[in-house]
DNA sequence: AAGTGGTCTAGACCACGGC
DNA sequence: CCGTGGTCTAGACCACTTC
């Protein structure tokens, strides 16, 4: 597998990303024909096998589709599925200018609830971070995280105005996130997240809870997010 | 191929519904070891990759956790992610009996964003079915099917009380559904819909909009509905 | 050390779409 | 008809976890 140990990563994701790239550069716009499974085997001298897990993988993020006895081309772009990604990623994959300010960046204690959802007992510490985000000057979101104070005590000096939470943890720390459990409602904003938003008291929003899982399979941050809904929609992809 | 002609099944789906008929039935609890990849393959007479295909698909489902060096376990049941299902999948997979009221059933015309979410003439007929969603006498949600009419008219005189929508469609008109793209937001009860749904008028309620495809790719059924959320909660899983 | 999942090969046949 | 994706084989090596 020589073409495996050019560097760490597998061949089947350099390919996604090949192909990510040109999505993203528009050599690819969509409606476009992404190359066969045949054609990206020949090109990246792997197997079938191999060229198709790529394209598996973007089909289920939804960068592309493929249609039996047609081929596989660019989706419209929707936004992407079903993938997480962190503010900063999402903004910058739309070309907008990710901008949030900082509310709160501190270890706190005697949150039971939030210490359960990561896995810990009642009462340990937990670095909680708040940043409202926005979109130029106009507030949209306000997001609440919290993690394992023991490890990650060190990220309340992180510079957040400028590096992303997911970098820093991957960087600082050497954690790879890997998925998340989300559960979403709708509630009424409180005085306090109504001023911060800019809207009525009572106003609906879009409530998110994530639990975002390592690699390892460890809870590492627990996000609470309330976002105004006109300005904010999910996305998803289910399949059957 | 033997094993794949003994009917049109996929050797790696029916691995998958005998896995999934163990888990349902309590064979198998969450947190119970379920066959490693090759001991499937040897079980069923299939190669590892395809044993594999088949535990990887449950994975994406939430159905089992995969720990790499360690083995495939049920996972606890936070209920199916990313699961395309419909209410009396949903109602009966958690041991509950669905219970719902049809307010309308009818054909109707002149819904141009309704038209063009199916990808239909602005006055295209559209057959719409309206129904309240109750566990047990209590209203929790409002759901409106739109499909077109030309292919789907009959559906009005189907028994939806009994039947689901979704059988019908695949029974009645061979049409198996594939995938839906979601738009969640929140938005308040106006007078009507708080009336049937049991809330105050101007509460936040969960909106969520879905246009499901068939296995042709084509959209077929449009569905507005609005869940109240203390009762009704949408769980997602989202990978990097 | 034994067993597990993750990646990969070099082919194969089928069903389907568009020409 | 040819090219496409969907399924499948019978192996292989690696990295990892558990013992």
């Amino acid at each position: 597998m020589s073409t495996n140990h050019r560097n760490g990563t597998p061949a089947y994701q350099r390919i996604q990303n090949a192909i990510r790239h040109r999505i993203e550069s528009s050599h690819l716009k969509p409606g476009d024909s992404v190359p066969s499974e045949r054609e990206l085997a020949k090109v990246h001298k792997v197997s079938l096998m191999t060229a198709r897990h790529a394209l598996v993988g973007l089909e289920r993020e939804g960068l592309v589709e493929r249609r039996r006895g047609a081929g596989t081309f660019v989706a419209t772009p929707k936004i992407q599925f079903n993938k997480l990604m962190s503010y900063t990623e999402h903004m910058s994959s739309r070309g907008l200018t990710p901008n949030s300010r900082v509310l709160v960046s501190r270890i706190i204690a005697g949150e039971p609830e939030v210490a359960a959802r990561l896995g810990l007992p009642p009462n340990s510490a937990l670095v909680k971070i708040e940043r409202l985000r926005l979109t130029g000057e106009e507030p949209f979101a306000l997001e609440a995280c919290h993690l394992p104070a023991g490890e990650f005590s060190e990220v309340v000096n992180a510079p957040l105005g400028r590096a992303s939470l997911f970098a820093t943890l991957q960087y600082e720390y050497g954690v790879e996130l890997a998925y998340a459990d989300e559960e979403v409602d709708a509630t009424a904003a409180d005085g306090r997240v109504a001023e911060l938003l800019g809207v009525a008291q009572g106003y609906p929003v879009l409530r998110i809870r994530q639990v975002i899982y390592s690699t390892k399979g460890k809870a590492t941050i627990y996000v609470v997010g309330l976002y105004r809904s006109e300005n904010h929609r999910l996305l998803i992809r289910r399949f059957r």
